[in-house]
DNA sequence: GACACCTCTGGAACGCTGTTCCAGCGAGTC
DNA sequence: GACTCGCTGGAACAGCGTTCCAGAGGTGTC
């Protein structure tokens, strides 16, 4: 028995929603999006399953709340004193940043739509697009192809970091890849082998630059 | 034991890969990505789970063997004596309609990198691309910024229809939607609300396709 | 001090999933 | 008739998100 001397063995700090919510990036972060279970999230809080819905209602606003964590400081720049293309790529590149170092932020950005962080970029963008005098019927087509991008860009940043295996490095899966391209049916793919050396050589963040560019081109040759 | 008179009782058409892909179409159609289960396909095709994974490796697989069967003939199209813009516009809308008609597509296109059949339908973006004269070096990024936008809007379209419940119609979902925004904080969502009418009445293939156009223009400005 | 509250805990259990296992059926072959 | 082998389908397994609930621990009231 001895419970006269037990200590106070207590968890030194209570939970909270905010502990849970760092705890759970940082097991995406390290295990990734599969890692996430309730249970190792427990265990990682040393408490039980049960204890972290008093905190959270489910899965779904965990993963939004860790998405929220990590994508809000990225784009809580201000894009004062910049040209309205400037402050858009600003934008981008700091979803983009966030993406780059949690890739899992992808997959969930581009599973949950616009809410909360991404209807405040939408927010953002759409000021800049105002600012580039683009006529009102287009403003929303213009800002909706902008997120549409960054979207298709976060998603696809997602499937690549889930497809290489947690061994291979970046360099090496792409080489792969484009091995595989250039090894394909002349007949058939002849575009998809030509390109196979651009795709061993491209960089992930210039390239997804370079779309926005292109994007904002046509949106300028609109106006 | 009348085994003589008994009937054929043997299920008419054997097991097939195609018959299970077929069935998981069906399922993925009529009851959404969360209703294809390998016990719901079993039920439905008079079997077990198990029978399935002779045909079948798991769910990896049939699912994108179930995006094939419904984007491949999508994209099959000939684009003989057509400009370039046109070909890319007919293969994009072709790929929009197919997750049109079966929103689970969007995610899974989404979900799956370019393999199969996106892979061919960044081959047939990227000839077109070549037949604009684009320079070499840019020519890549042109197809690849394509591709992000067409995946993100496959993405984007799954939430929506995911987020959705099964009585309301899509019309109902956008005035929700647009109301939504339009009483949010004029301070902090100005853009935001400007557009909420725009959302409301725009069609999604319209908007899509103005997508389209912008990265075409920019890519055409470019050249 | 005793009692009743009430927030918060954490382990057990539920129903569901993808997947594996394997006894056995039925047709084709020696 | 026996043997083989492609194929079947039901049972079982491990894991998931989620729910349930007995009870611990702190706080306020008499």
């Amino acid at each position: 028995m001895a419970a006269r001397t037990r200590r106070p063995e207590r968890r030194q700090e209570p939970l909270s929603r905010e502990r849970i919510v760092s705890a759970a990036v940082e097991l995406l972060d390290t295990v990734g999006e599969g890692g996430l279970t309730f249970r190792a999230l427990a265990e990682r809080l040393a408490t039980g399953p049960g204890a972290i819905y008093w905190h959270v209602t489910g899965k779904t606003e965990l993963l939004a709340a860790a998405a929220e964590a990590v994508v809000g400081p990225a784009i809580a720049g201000a894009d004062t004193d910049a040209t309205p293309q400037e402050a858009i790529r600003a934008l981008a590149l700091g979803v983009f940043d966030a993406i780059d170092a949690h890739p899992w932020v992808g997959a969930q950005l581009a599973r949950t739509s616009w809410q909360s962080p991404m209807l405040r970029v939408f927010e953002r963008v759409g000021r800049q697009v105002q600012a580039l005098r683009v006529p009102e019927a287009a403003q929303f087509t213009a800002a909706s192809a902008l997120m549409n991008y960054i979207l298709g860009v976060a998603g696809q940043n997602a499937v690549n970091t889930r497809t290489v295996q947690p061994g291979t490095d970046r360099t090496e899966f792409l080489d792969t890849v484009a091995t595989a391209w250039a090894e394909l049916d002349p007949g058939q793919y002849a575009f998809t082998r030509d390109v196979a050396g651009q795709l061993r050589e491209h960089d992930d963040r210039t390239e997804f630059l370079a779309g926005i560019d292109l994007i904002l081109t046509g949106i300028a040759a609109r106006r």
